[in-house]
RNA sequence: GGAGAAAUGGCAGAGUGGUCGAUUGCGGCGGUCUUGAAAACCGUUGUCCGGGCGACUGGACCGGGGGUUCGAAUCCCUCUUUCUCCGCCA
């Protein structure tokens, strides 16, 4: 969320900018800057109040020390109608910050200078691409039948044992699988990232904390009995590491990355365009993240947008990247690029990342804050991530791109992992 | 799952109703001394929310939440977590 700080020093910026992602935030910020005021007004009357009572208390602790019982009797006689008043006002300052807090939250993250305005995928910005657009044979199949005729993912088998979008990946598709992810942990070491192995299932604090809570509770498996949430992404256990932590600044970036399954419920948003291995209940993905110093943390940006493409070059996949506009952003984001690799049978875009800067919108909610050396302030960080890569999509290309009439041809790269070139 | 013990500042560890944001040690930072370093000595050292241009100042925080009391780190309730023993188990 966006500190009340910069809502009350740049209100007018705050909503200007907000109407790049097509939100109206003139309400929501004139009802938080009044708010704000009588929360502070409250404050003050009531520790004024809390002063006195400490005051008295401690006098009476003196009489009684000193025997003068009678003077600690007439002491306390004030005190009833003040601890009352004292007790009103604290608990109404409480409902007052909270009502504010709901409302912060309802905020979304102002979107970087350099983002265009815009509706949907449309109005998105392609910023490069690379990678060659296969010509495929005539005869040439979409994922969903390569994948039967090689018998190497399996709907059907995880219809059975769990529900639709829980593909079992078989044979050589299971040994791909195993290679993606070690081939993506590999290069990601390579980058400078520390591989870490996070829970899946998380806490409501940790929901709350990179923004998935209280919104989007409904994209979430809920694990009703322990009140644990099942993680959509890495990125919600891997940046919550950070979580109320003061790091100094000289260990920033901090750069991590996971390797996880991810679960989405995607209430409500099966179409034409899910076929196959376009979305999923649960899927792998690598996780890149960092924590960076709010100097530096678009260089960070950059540097995660070449290491994601770096990854699609050396797959050989003919990919783009989009930066995204306004209308088209996350809740949570200041500036995303999304990558999109060619589909050739399914002739479209596929999203396979989305690598995003949240500046410190999410650091406020995680407290993850950061002190320049000798310094007594406290900064917040900026957080980021960017998938490195979400595996189906990438299964998907790779299928339908290499396809021949022999079979389907490995990319070099990933020959060392999987140990065949070709699916036939 | 059953029984018991515990949770205090970066760490260790005092504190069982009163001036305690909290003794002390270690660590960190600054200084004295030294050619330099170590040792020794002196000082300093938490976070959050308010007020003030500022010096400074009010309030909150001893695992979380609630309660008793004029007053709670200390007493009571509850939740969470950790440890020990038993049971079960990859």
């Amino acid at each position: 969320m966006l500190t009340i700080n910069q809502i009350r020093e740049q209100s007018p910026f705050v909503i200007e900018r907000l109407k790049i992602k097509n939100f109206d935030a003139t309400e929501i910020v004139q009802h938080v800057l009044d708010l704000d005021r009588r929360r502070r007004e409250m404050q003050a009357e009531s520790d004024s109040i809390q002063a006195e009572l400490n005051t008295l208390s401690r006098e009476i602790g003196a009489m009684m020390k000193e025997g003068r019982r009678d003077e600690a009797d007439a002491a306390r006689q004030g005190i009833g109608t003040r601890k009352e008043k004292q007790k009103q006002l604290a608990d109404t300052l409480e409902a007052v910050s909270a009502e504010m807090q709901a409302e912060l939250v309802r905020l979304p993250n102002l979107p970087h200078a350099l983002v265009p305005p815009g509706k949907s995928a449309e109005d998105n910005m392609i910023i490069r691409s690379g990678g060659v657009i296969p010509d495929l044979y005539a005869g040439a199949l979409p994922h969903w039948d390569l994948i039967k005729k090689y018998d190497i993912i399996d709907f059907d088998l995880g219809i059975k044992i769990t529900g639709a979008g829980f593909p079992v990946y078989k044979g050589k598709g299971a040994k791909l699988q195993r290679s993606l992810i070690n081939f993506f942990l590999d290069e990601g070491e390579k980058a400078g990232y520390r591989e870490v192995e996070p829970p899946i299932v998380v806490n409501e604090d940790s929901g709350f904390g990179t923004g998935q809570l209280p919104d989007k509770e409904g994209q979430m498996y809920h694990v009703g009995i322990d009140n644990l949430y099942m993680i959509p992404t890495a990125e919600v256990p891997i940046t919550n590491i950070y979580r109320d932590v003061i790091l100094d600044a000289a260990v920033l970036p901090v750069r991590n990355m996971g390797y996880t399954p991810c679960f989405r419920r995607e209430a409500g948003s099966w179409g034409a365009h899910v076929r196959g291995l376009n979305r999923l209940h649960q899927f792998d993905k690598v996780e890149i993240v960092q924590i960076a110093h709010p100097g530096n943390s678009y260089e960070s940006l950059e540097e995660m947008v070449s290491h994601v493409e770096n990854l699609l070059v050396k797959l050989e996949l003919p990919y783009r990247i989009v930066r995204l506009c306004g209308g088209d952003m996350s809740f949570t984001s200041a500036m995303t690029y999304d990558f999109e690799v060619w589909s050739a049978a399914q002739q479209r875009w596929l999203e396979v990342s989305s690598t995003s800067n949240f500046e410190a919108f999410q650091a406020n909610r995680l407290k993850c804050r950061f002190r320049e050396k000798g310094a007594k302030q406290t900064t917040l960080c900026h957080t980021l991530n960017g998938s490195a890569l979400a595996l189906p999509r990438i299964v998907a290309a790779l299928l339908e791109n290499n396809q021949t009439p022999e079979g389907i041809t490995i990319p070099a790269a990933l020959v060392p992992y999987t140990g065949f070139g070709m699916i036939s």
